[in-house]
DNA sequence: CTATATTTGTGCTGTAAAACATATTCTCTT
DNA sequence: AAGAGAATATGTTTTACAGCACAAATATAG
């Protein structure tokens, strides 16, 4: 049975991050073009292979960016919060002639503006502000993708796990009480993100919580030691 | 005792990847500050830490990118070849407030032209077709990184061993007998680029050998069954 | 041209984390 | 509300790879 819901979500004009950048001419392309859609929980957004032909805000909900790897392992590569811009990277690479090599997924219900990569690429080319913007955000990621290698690789699962819940805590920040994680995610997707097998996430994650660093209680975790987090984080 | 040798590079005007998409005023900007600097096998040509002031063109020679990880680890995070530009990523990201977060070294004698930051941001603002360049190379490094986190993590020794191998090909292809590499790397570079220990490539490499899969000679690397090498790097 | 350092090559040992096995609890669907 | 299928939890086994020790071969310097 579906049921009629209002969402609420900003109006394209409302993203600031892109149309403080714009002039007239761009405001009035981009709001001709743009396209607001609606995910549930759990829905594909774009998926490995798919020919690339939009570029997505994310304006409502969270969404994870992940690679299908070896025997079904997943590896979640990017966590996205609302105003974050995706699936560009795919548009611009010579490379993507397969398509995009990720799979975008709304952890939560979430609405996503959805430009064609036609229209970024004209604003693009008239727009050197805008292309310069396109650029520090592409910096930026290269700079935490390669981080990340290291992180990944080197460190071990306590460590690596940490950061993870460091990284929780910075991307969405906590709720209300000022200390449990704004963000619920299935010891599955943590794991993802940790690099590790569901079971070791799952029994670091009861570990930490014995050693009162943190507290879980279902999919919410609370952290009471964020300290420790740190030290776990550096030293191993 | 220092002796004079002539080196032969290209001038920057002959540097076709950036010099095809410039105006005659930024040809004038450009010449008036590029600057060439030559570096030495081993030598370093910026670190982890400094501040980044130009990005750079490399001319002759090969450099890696890498980043010193836990423990005196290192990992490789990029090889470079001739007109591979680098050093640009710290100039945009913002979160370079700390310098630079790799290290460049020459893995050969080297040649850099050199351009001071400034140069760069104004030719950007006012050239979309550079900017828009600028685009493509770093989805494309960003998908390349985002491809190696899986690998490293999820592969096994043998196989990412024979991805390094078909990576080196592909990337600095052959020498003229149509099948030894045409770079030589330290066990430990190729460790480094593998995320391994330098016993493990020692013993790996010397296991492809037995296997008659390749053919060592001291640092030279001859490819006997690249076929093999692509069924390692996918099986494992 | 020695002397010292670095790189390369092998074998052995220990261990972190994957793989597997099995409950138990949660959460969808009908 | 009941039953099926996920997701969570925890213990046991296995193994890939790091870590170490040491020898031989190269490279570098004095």
């Amino acid at each position: 049975m579906s049921r009629k819901i209002s969402i609420i979500v900003p109006k394209i004009e409302e993203v600031k991050e892109i149309w403080d950048l714009l002039t007239e001419e761009d405001r009035v392309l981009l709001i001709q073009n743009a396209n607001l859609k609606h995910y549930r929980r759990n829905e594909l957004i774009h998926c490995e292979g798919d020919i690339p032909t939009h570029m997505m805000i994310l304006v409502r909900g969270k969404v994870k960016i992940y690679k299908n790897g070896l025997g079904g392992r997943t590896q979640i590569v990017r966590m996205l919060k609302p105003n974050a811009w995706f699936g560009y990277r795919a548009i611009f690479s010579t490379k993507s002639y397969h398509g995009y090599n990720t799979n975008a997924m709304a952890t939560e219900d979430s609405s996503v503006y959805q430009i064609p990569a036609s229209t970024i690429n004209t604003l693009l080319h008239r727009n050197a502000s805008l292309a310069y913007n396109f650029i520090v955000r592409l910096a930026d990621e290269l700079g935490a993708s390669d981080a990340r290698v290291v992180s990944l690789t080197q460190k071990h699962v306590r460590a690596r796990l940490a950061e993870t819940i460091l990284f929780l805590k910075d991307n969405y920040g906590f709720r209300e009480d000022g200390s449990t994680l704004d963000v619920c995610l299935s010891r599955d997707d943590i794991a993802s993100l940790s690099n590790m097998t569901t079971s070791n996430a799952i029994r670091t994650l009861s570990g930490f919580a014995k050693e009162e660093i943190i507290k879980i209680e279902g999919r919410k975790i609370k952290i009471l030691d964020e300290e420790q987090l740190f030290r776990i984080n550096k030293m191993g």
